[in-house]
DNA sequence: ATTTTTTATTTAATCGATTAAGCATATATT
DNA sequence: AATATATGCTTAATCGATTAAATAAAAAAT
């Protein structure tokens, strides 16, 4: 591990104090009035002993480490993966710096991603929270840390969040197959305290009710498991019992997917035996022999504005901003028997 | 921005030095022989004024940050999306944490993110190169920064990596269609210097001339580009041309999917039609009509391999281990007209 | 010629931690 | 009683940058 070159280096090479150094470099030299020869010696030798700054120094000093520290449930899963790579290129933009940690879903893990980046002093957070983390996010915003949170938030704290309009996405998916006709519809949901699933349930049921359709028997609710074979346990036993089903909503992308899985498994034809929404879109859902109908997330402007967001509250801490945006229901051939 | 407690404020509260604080907070009460009541006081100071290390001066005393950067093509790829969920997993087994940044393949971009991360100080890179960022690497190991480069390599410099068997992956997807008795079988592949790509045509070029069989007119090779549409148009005009192709291997994943595309957009049934072997798998290739043949790359194995080889270089910087690993043909029902 | 202003540069404190070295007391050894 | 050792804690340097304040020399104003 060679030693770098730090400005003490450089000034001991010209002959200067490190301040010139640092003033040079940092492009003061006008208001700071630095003789032109200094100047360009200077530059030449940082140049020549192939001077790089030292940001973890300069963070200590200036008391922010320009990065955001990003927590998703998990990176490998391409719709946090796609969020993920919006974020890095806003924060590029900004001049900011993205480390990410995995959360599973798990609220220990999510305690110690996020205990990691409050060690590591990251200017702000973007966070995807997990069930059971609301005592986390609480002491970031005691801490007085800016945190947006993304795809969730937590009704009973105050916190700054940009989210899907869910209630609408599942409402006016259940209420357009109620238009084709449909009445046996069911929908495949997680199970949890979480406000995002919880709404798209309650717009699922809303739609029916809205309807004079009844949905006790068609409403699924998995409890949370990483494998899939245990959510397609749950799938079959559920879709084995009811077996007048017309059509069938997923209240996620992952959930979508197991559906998918189930159906191939069980050579049930899409939409020849049962209509199919799914959520969050995909080459999965391109690439079907029928494209699959999907509520679409603006997952675009979600980063974009979740970053724009996180640095107005870094510049001005007791700013707090909550945005819904609606998602758009994309009509193929899934649900159309 | 509220100020944070430091060792400083514990040491004043306690009224002790800053040291024993620092001492005590590291567990080092034996070694040091610090009296009991002390370190009650302390630790519970440290507790009640919540306490968290500040990792940036720690990195700067300490001259390391616990830190990886971790440098791949597109993060929002799911092939790289695994990739750095298994980085970060043992990262964060041995005290690490991940800082990531996404190349698109772009030289410049590359320097950027390698520039950022060497600002940053990170203690070891991993680094799944682009094409023409020899000199950036290069310049990474004339630092003496520890560096592994996974995916592919540069045959011309000395530099750790951990990489497929790219020649015989091809080689043997080839040979497998050759046994099965097709003669005309396609590769599309991209057009580049790197190696990996180079060895996944080189392995198909020698399994045909092997087996003695023509493959001028059936080799594509298409010149990167972000767009699919682009991509799809070579695929187009080459398909279009040539109306006995038997069998087509696509060099990776990107590719394979732009040609499920393609044949979807013209209605050619895989395996009536065309026999299919794709590269890397991924949920597309179970849930076609058809569940798709594939090259699979031991990715779990790659990215531990990365890990614990970094961690080796950054214990002993003048280590170099280079390692190849096996892939594995997964057959299914897409070869087999 | 003296004072003021401008120009060019240095000094030194600071961010928050780590850690070698120093310094009193107290206890043990001869 | 004198010396050695152990105990318990503090001092102070350091990592590499930033930046307010001080200083010295030259130029301009009175």
């Amino acid at each position: 591990m060679e030693k770098r070159t730090s400005l003490k280096d450089i000034a001991k090479r010209v002959g200067v104090s490190v301040a010139l150094v640092s003033y040079i470099l940092n492009g003061k030299e006008k208001e700071m009035r630095i003789g032109a020869e200094v100047v360009k010696k200077v530059l030449q030798a940082a140049e020549e002993m192939n001077y790089i700054p030292n940001q973890i120094a300069r963070s200590l000093r200036i008391g922010s480490t320009r990065t955001i520290g990003l927590v998703v449930a998990d990176i490998s899963n391409p719709f946090f993966g796609h969020l993920a790579r919006i974020v890095e290129d806003e924060a590029i933009k900004m001049g900011y710096t993205v480390i990410f940690g995995s959360s599973d879903e798990d609220e220990l893990k999510s305690g110690l991603v996020l205990n990691t980046f409050l060690n590591r002093q990251v200017d702000g957070y973007i966070i995807v929270p997990s069930e059971g983390s609301v005592k986390q996010i609480s002491s970031l915003l005691r801490r007085k840390r800016p945190v947006v949170l993304v795809d969730r938030y937590f009704p009973e704290i105050n916190c700054s969040h940009i989210v899907l309009n869910n209630f609408q996405a599942t409402f006016d998916a259940a209420s357009y197959l109620i238009s084709k006709g449909y009445k046996r519809i069911a929908l495949v949901a997680y199970k949890t305290s979480l406000i995002h699933m919880k709404e798209r349930v309650r717009g699922y049921v809303e739609a029916m009710n809205a309807n004079g359709l009844a949905y006790d028997d068609l409403l699924l609710e998995i409890v949370f498991d990483h494998s899939r074979a245990k959510v397609e346990n749950s799938l079959e036993a559920f879709l084995s019992k009811k077996k007048n089903i017309e059509a069938i909503l997923f209240a996620n992308n992952g959930l979508s997917l197991s559906g998918l899985y189930y159906m191939q498994k069980h050579c049930i034809k899409i939409p020849r035996d049962i209509a199919f929404i799914g959520f969050d879109g995909g080459e999965v859902f391109d690439l079907c022999s029928t494209p699959l109908s999907f509520v679409k997330q603006p997952l675009e402007e979600i980063g974009k504005e979740a970053v724009k967001v996180l640095m107005e509250i870094i510049k001005r801490p007791d700013r707090i901003t909550q945005i819904m945006l609606d998602s758009t229901l994309v009509v193929r051939e899934s649900d159309d028997c």
